[in-house]
RNA sequence: GGAAGCGUAGCUCAGCUGGUCAGAGCGCACGGUUCACAUCCGUGAGGUCAUGGGUUCGAGCCCCCUCGUUUCCACCA
């Protein structure tokens, strides 16, 4: 059992070793029937578009953090892993391959030879994202791994699809939609970004008819203006009303427009007229509808003018604006040009100018299906960790328009409308068909996709096999929190609660936990075109994955961004070299074969402190990890591991490690062992590798600790006395390294020491050893009173040490320092003293607070005494 | 235009429902070849917790103002 470990630690050699096994014993896979309560998680599936990046690395981590918690603590833990199709963005990145490689557009193979190349891809990626995961310790359920576009996902579309058209939630409709000119699709408004871009308004000239007036419109898109079908004012402007129903002549078109009366137009902004162009703005589609106008589309997909631009026909918009311009302006139209910088929506994948305009497309009626998502994150059914992230989710669901779902790509999920060219008949089916139902003629199903997102949001339960009634879907949906980035709250986030509400009839899950961006060194986003993105991987294989999850989980807070440096990852790894020392030393002294507790008869002081501090310390990390707070349990454990358990206790313990054979020495290790591994256990979830390795070398119960209890706090450890006593010593102790290190006094240089103090169940013959090893002793002895004058004196509450060190002291200097000590002393006491006195503090503060501060000015009052004493003993 | 976050030691950041909250890591200074670890040990310097008000017996922690910074949403042509 008991073997000898590597001097430093190296994660390579046992990390992949110990992740077959898991998998293997079948750790990751919980049983439906085991009868334990469930908790589960449901992995963000990562997009097939590449590899996984530090925010995946975060996102992972958390997730399995959690999920490895809940595991050790009985419950059946399905974390369901799973990868995205991610419609748009693959079907780019191929095309993109296709062009490079071959030179071939996906026209040239045609759809089934070019679904053949994404899938063929998606298998690519999916494996090596896959074994990514694997590589960071994800305890994943590979068993039950699911991607978007699988048979059963499909069928989960399908039905949902089906069911929305049914109930009228779904529609086809000509509307105005966001259109990438590049991607040649269409886009929901959530996948529009803005950028802010410096830009002109143009001051055009419309002609009024029959007068010898005109109208001044400004625009910022000039190109438009071949599908203006009116220009508005608004009906309360009183420079403007007159215009109302007098007809334009549009510049270089000749085409006459109408001036309309309408309340969008705000008073006092611009001009004050407003071109209306219906079939290529939001806003003025509205406008438009509103009036009845035409809708006069000028372009074509690609952006290029179509031949309502008459002789700028062909060229592409930004060459046509700037012709017309340029001809605007020779016959005498163009009044101005004013800069003018406004946002422009560009399409999330490719950076492309969006262009709206009108368009065939299918969308869901949103406002039925957000209602009850609203009310369920009100309610507190679902919630948001940090709470503040609902009000985004509130933001958006409250004022959401109809999700445009159709998208012109060829990757994705077929929209299962069958159109029938001899009866002109529509049939949505769950089944493919082939024939009209109606005439029996041949059908042709329609040729676009659902977005990308359409899936995703079905994924909680499309994952369990919904729309059949599973034993999965019983036990582990809802899911119990869902672990993902701000960035994605309306994407996603939203989507899956009103399509889990709406399909299932129960939320998805009953907490979000919202985590933060990755950022670089310098707190930039790590990108691709800044070439600052840094590959966990990379890191992994460099420092392992503990150090990883270790330098990802810690120091981090709910919703809060993160920087990712090279001291992170440094102080993790030293931290693994730390625990694999501490580890390394406790293994090279034990000679007991198990690591149960000696009776607490025989604990000795400092056993019970550790003892005590560690029960502390698993109450505490449990409350963190139920709160979520995962960086502040883990900087708890590095404190305990680090300054308790090596720099105080394993020191403390030496002498009585070396007397071999001992009853005392016994109940030392016995102490180490237990609560290095208890340790270890409280840690695992965080540091599964080495946490593993080590545990398995210490005495231990069970196959592994992944599935070992997780430590809990328990009245028998609690030694509230011992801790108090300890820390007395501890006091002292420090007290003669402050002291030492003030004198300059080397190390090797040891001395005498005589404490004397009232306490003598504190300060007694038992902890001599502690005082020699720590605080530089020759010697040490205890009484009640030392006489000689000879010496330095140390005061703390609890004692007053002695170091007889003549030949180092000034004997002037030394009394400065205690009166200035004793100075500071009265100054803490009138301070305390004035507060005890002030009625309202003793009124109202809880009476915990002011018995501490009572307890807090006693303890001056002793420290006075004893500073009086040494000041006298120096006169 | 609306909303939110951040502004705490030289740097990066923790600080839960107001009462040991003034902390950690790194860096820096001084001292250490103690038989687990120099990827280490001991000690120390550095902050009026952005500014100005307010609430309270008591405020980084709550409220308001201002400044700086980041982000999200909307978008006025």
């Amino acid at each position: 059992m008991k073997k000898e470990l590597a001097k430093t630690y190296s994660p390579k050699e046992l990390e992949d070793r110990l992740y077959a096994t898991w998998v293997e014993k079948g750790y990751f896979t919980p049983q439906v029937d085991d009868g334990k309560p469930a908790f589960s998680i449901v992995i963000p599936p990562p997009n097939v578009t590449g590899q996984l990046h530090m925010g995946h690395a975060l996102d992972e981590t958390l997730q399995d953090i959690l999920i490895r918690y809940k595991r050790m603590q009985g419950y059946s833990t399905l974390w369901l892993p799973g990868t995205d199709h991610a419609g748009i963005a693959t079907q780019i990145k191929v095309e993109e391959r296709l062009r490079v490689d071959e030179g071939l557009s996906r026209y040239d193979l045609g759809r089934e030879k070019f679904l053949e190349r994404v899938w063929g891809w998606k298998d690519t990626y999916e494996s090596r994202i896959t074994s990514q995961l694997k590589k960071l310790g994800a305890s994943c359920d590979w068993t039950r791994q699911r991607f978007t576009m699988d048979e059963g996902c499909s069928k989960a579309v399908r039905e949902v699809f089906v069911n929305l058209y049914d109930k009228g939630l779904i529609y086809r409709g000509h509307r105005i939609i966001n259109w990438c000119p590049h991607c040649l699709t269409a886009l929901s408004d959530a996948e529009v970004e803005y950028k802010d871009q410096p830009g002109f308004f143009w001051h055009i000239k419309y002609p009024i008819k029959g007068e010898d007036g005109y109208v001044e419109v400004a625009t910022t898109r000039p190109e438009t203006m071949f599908g203006d079908t009116a220009v508005a004012v608004n009906p309360d402007d009183e420079a403007m009303k007159h215009l109302i129903g007098k007809t334009l002549i549009l510049p270089v078109v000749g085409r006459e427009i109408p001036v309309i009366a309408d309340d969008y137009v705000e008073i006092g902004f611009g001009t004050g007229c407003v071109k209306i162009t219906p079939a290529h703005d939001p806003n003025d589609f509205l406008v438009g509808q509103r009036h009845d106008l035409e809708q006069i589309k000028v372009m074509n997909d690609d952006a290029t003018m179509n031949a309502y631009a008459g002789k700028y026909n062909g060229m592409d918009r930004y060459a046509c604006r700037k012709a017309l311009v340029a001809d605007l302006e020779a016959e005498g139209y163009l009044v101005k040009v004013v800069p003018h910088d406004h946002n422009v929506g560009v399409c999330y994948r490719c950076g492309t100018t969006v262009e709206p305009l009108t368009s065939d497309q299918w969308f869901v009626k949103m406002k039925p299906l957000a209602e009850p998502a609203i009310e369920a994150v009100e309610n507190g059914s679902i919630s948001f960790v940090p709470e503040r992230f609902s009000k985004n989710y509130f933001n958006w669901m409250n004022n959401i328009l109809d999700w445009c779902i159709s998208r012109q790509l060829w990757w994705g999920h077929r929209i299962p409308a069958f159109y029938c060219d001899a009866c002109g008949e529509m049939t949505v089916s769950k089944e493919d068909i082939t024939v009209c139902p109606k005439c029996g003629a041949p059908v042709r199903q329609d040729s676009d996709v659902l977005d990308t997102w359409f899936s995703s949001a079905l994924w909680p339960f499309s994952t369990m096999g919904w729309p059949e009634n599973t034993a999965e879907l019983e036990k582990y949906y809802p899911t119990n929190v869902l672990v993902t980035g701000y960035d994605i709250i309306t994407f996603w986030v939203s989507r899956m609660i009103f399509s889990g509400l709406e399909h299932v009839g129960k939320k998805p899950f009953s907490t979000v936990f919202i985590h933060g961006l990755v950022r670089d060194a310098q707190g930039r986003k790590m990108s691709k075109s800044l070439g600052n993105g840094i590959d966990p991987l990379e890191i992994i294989d460099q420092y392992g994955a503990d150090a990883l999850r270790f330098a990802l989980a810690t120091g981090i807070s709910p919703g809060n961004d993160m920087r990712f440096s090279d001291e992170k990852i440094e102080a993790a790894r030293n931290f693994n070299n730390k625990i694999w020392n501490a580890a390394r030393f406790v293994l090279m002294n034990l000679t007991v074969e198990d690591a149960t507790l000696p009776d607490t008869a025989d604990l000795a002081l400092e056993d019970k402190w550790l003892l005590s501090k560690f029960n502390t310390l698993c109450k505490e990390v449990t409350v963190n990890l139920d709160n979520y707070e995962l960086g502040v349990a883990l900087a708890k454990l590095y404190d305990f591991l680090w300054d308790i358990f090596c720099d105080w206790y394993i020191e403390i313990a030496k002498p009585r490690l070396n007397d071999k054979g001992s009853k005392a020495n016994e109940t030392c290790l016995k102490v180490l062992a237990y609560t290095l591994s208890g340790t270890l256990k409280l840690l695992h979830p965080f540091m599964p590798f080495i946490t593993e390795e080590i545990w398995q070398s210490l005495p231990h119960d069970g196959e592994s600790i992944m599935i070992a209890d997780y430590p809990a706090y328990t009245d028998a450890l609690a030694f509230a006395e011992e801790e108090k006593k300890m820390e007395a010593v501890i006091a002292a102790i420090r007290a003669i390294r402050v002291r030492r290190n003030e004198m300059n006094v080397p190390p090797s240089r040891r001395a005498m020491l005589y404490i004397v103090s009232d306490a003598d169940d504190i300060f007694n013959p038992s902890v001599t050893a502690h005082f020699e090893k720590l605080a530089y002793a020759s010697g040490v002895s205890y009484g009640t009173a030392y006489e000689a004058s000879d010496a330095v004196q140390i005061v703390t509450e609890k004692a007053t040490v002695y170091i007889p060190l003549a030949d180092m002291i000034d004997f002037e200097k030394e009394l400065a320092r205690l009166k200035n000590e004793k100075t500071k002393t009265e100054g803490e006491i009138t301070r305390l003293e004035k507060k005890l006195s002030n009625e309202g503090f003793v009124a109202k503060a809880p009476a915990a607070v002011v018995e501490g501060e009572k307890a807090k000015l006693a303890a001056y009052r002793e420290t006075l005494v004893k500073i009086n004493e040494a000041i006298e003993k120096i006169k």
